[in-house]
DNA sequence: TCTGGGGTCCTAGGACCC
DNA sequence: TCTGGGGTCCTAGGACCC
């Protein structure tokens, strides 16, 4: 809570939807809708041309179909949209060094810490420029909002969406409040929405009026007393830049249900070892690991051993991960599994190795050598078992697929830069446009010619 | 064509300890 | 003297967020 509007949240509008429309000139105006395009897929960002069909984050995927059929359905690309969101961070860094990352699309920037903005009028001021610096730099628009808080501020930017600005004043939270429905607050979802409804609670006014006890009887110690604060429009939480991770996990979920015990187990390996993949590359190891698996009925649970000491080592995650699917009963099928690592420190198994060899040589006077050679074996053991089941596809459909995307970009030898716009029975259809050009023409090819290769995305705005 | 994937935080009960 | 009062750790589940 400060005097001064200087907590600024910025949120990027329909941040993948907008880079897909800025990178393909055909998309923009229209309506795009960008997630999982397999049979279980659902939204992770609709443009607000396909929003007006009704199309939401978190759709399934079918169900945006049958309200926007005409709209163009694509894939996430991930590296693209981090490419972008990094140079949105690099002009928040340039405000401050208080800069914290919510997603690759939002942020909360202290103004006050980075001595840009100390009243309303400066840090107004800083937000329109930092607007015009992202439009300038991704091509993209990104709406602001700024208050004395964060909630206050988050509540702003929502407000202001799409490519807008919204300074609320500090001191007039209150009121501004109140009247809305308590699901504007943070961390009030569908089933705490819900449960205060039935409490005949529906509004911001509401809860401050059912004073902190009612809240806490209601909803918990933590959650109630938060509540009540926030529904004052009380919120101090500072802006913090760095956050330590607390886990690191991965789960599919499978086109269709798993039924075969062999086949759910060679999941679980495969899945420890992409856990453990990015474990390792976080430069962390773990003391907890759990398993997660949805069955047929969507009904979750999770299982979890905590080790004696902490491990980045592939064949005690993927072990344990073996040991707890054991004890769980997955008749009627499993739709997802699972397998993540918690309780995180900071160093990796190879470090302690490292120091505690390091430690012993240097007290016996001994070589490290034998260091060396544990740091290799720990290693190996990272190699991926062979597959003790065929995984379904034929490789050369998996192949076609992985290399012809929808929505990716390629390179013809002849046409130049487009993206894949779909593809099957052999071909694949390519637009040929990119960021700066009028939206291109459609053409067909074989997926295997030659002339015909995968691009690197190009940049949204001309250099020069 | 019903419901992704990666996270965070909180609660509650039992074990264990002082 | 059939029932204390915390802490902390572990496990499981749930709500929420983007």
């Amino acid at each position: 809570m400060r005097a001064a509007p200087t907590i600024l949240h910025l949120d990027m509008d329909a941040f993948f939807a907008a880079a897909e429309q800025a990178s393909k000139p055909s998309l923009r105006g229209k309506p795009v809708v960008v997630g999982g395009l397999g049979p279980r897929g659902v939204v992770a960002t609709a443009s607000y041309e396909a929003r007006r069909f009704g199309v939401h984050s978190a759709m399934p995927m079918g169900q945006a179909r049958r309200l926007a059929p005409n709209a163009a359905y694509l894939v996430p690309r991930f590296s693209f949209y981090r490419s972008i969101s990094e140079q949105v961070m690099e002009l928040l860094a340039r405000l401050s060094p208080l800069v914290e990352p919510l997603s690759l699309d939002e942020a909360f920037v202290d103004l006050d810490a980075g001595g840009v903005a100390d009243d309303s009028a400066s840090a107004r001021a800083a937000g329109e420029r930092l607007r015009i610096d992202i439009l300038a730099t991704t091509g993209l628009t990104g709406s602001v909002g700024l208050a004395g808080s964060k909630m206050i501020a988050k509540i702003a930017s929502e407000e202001a969406k799409p490519d807008g600005l919204v300074l609320i004043e500090p001191g007039t939270e209150r009121e501004l409040l109140a009247p809305r429905s308590v699901r504007i607050l943070p961390g009030v979802g569908p089933a705490t929405g819900e449960h205060l409804r039935r409490a005949g609670m529906t509004t911001v006014s509401d809860l401050a009026e059912a004073g902190e006890d009612e809240l806490v009887r209601l909803l918990g110690r933590a959650h109630g007393a938060s509540l009540y604060l926030m529904a004052q429009g009380y919120d101090d939480r500072p802006v913090v830049a760095e956050r330590d991770a607390k886990s690191v996990s991965v789960e599919d979920t499978f086109d269709v249900d798993l039924h075969d015990r062999v086949r759910i187990r060679f999941e679980v390996e495969r899945l420890a070892e992409r856990c453990v993949g990015r474990l390792r590359a976080s430069g962390h190891s773990g003391r907890t690991i759990v398993l997660k698996v949805r069955r047929f009925d969507f009904s979750t649970l999770t299982r979890s051993e905590t080790l004696r000491g902490p491990t980045d080592d592939l064949s005690v995650v993927r072990e344990a991960a073996g040991r707890l699917l054991e004890a769980v009963d997955t008749t009627g099928g499993v739709r997802l599994l699972g397998v993540g690592v918690s309780g995180l420190a900071d160093y990796t198994q190879e470090d302690l190795f490292a120091q505690a060899e390091a430690e012993s040589a240097a007290a016996s006077g001994e070589g490290v050598a034998a260091s060396a050679e544990r740091a290799g074996g720990v290693a190996v053991a990272g190699a991926p078992v062979a597959p003790a089941v065929a995984s379904g596809e034929p490789e050369v459909h998996e192949a076609v697929e992985r290399r012809w995307s929808p929505g990716h970009d390629v390179r013809h030898a002849e046409y130049g830069a487009g993206w894949v716009q779909g593809s099957g029975v052999g071909r694949v259809t390519v637009r040929f446009e990119e960021p700066g050009s009028v939206p291109g023409r459609v053409r067909t090819f074989a997926v295997d010619d030659p002339e015909l290769e995968p691009g690197e995305p190009l940049p949204l705005v001309g250099r020069g």
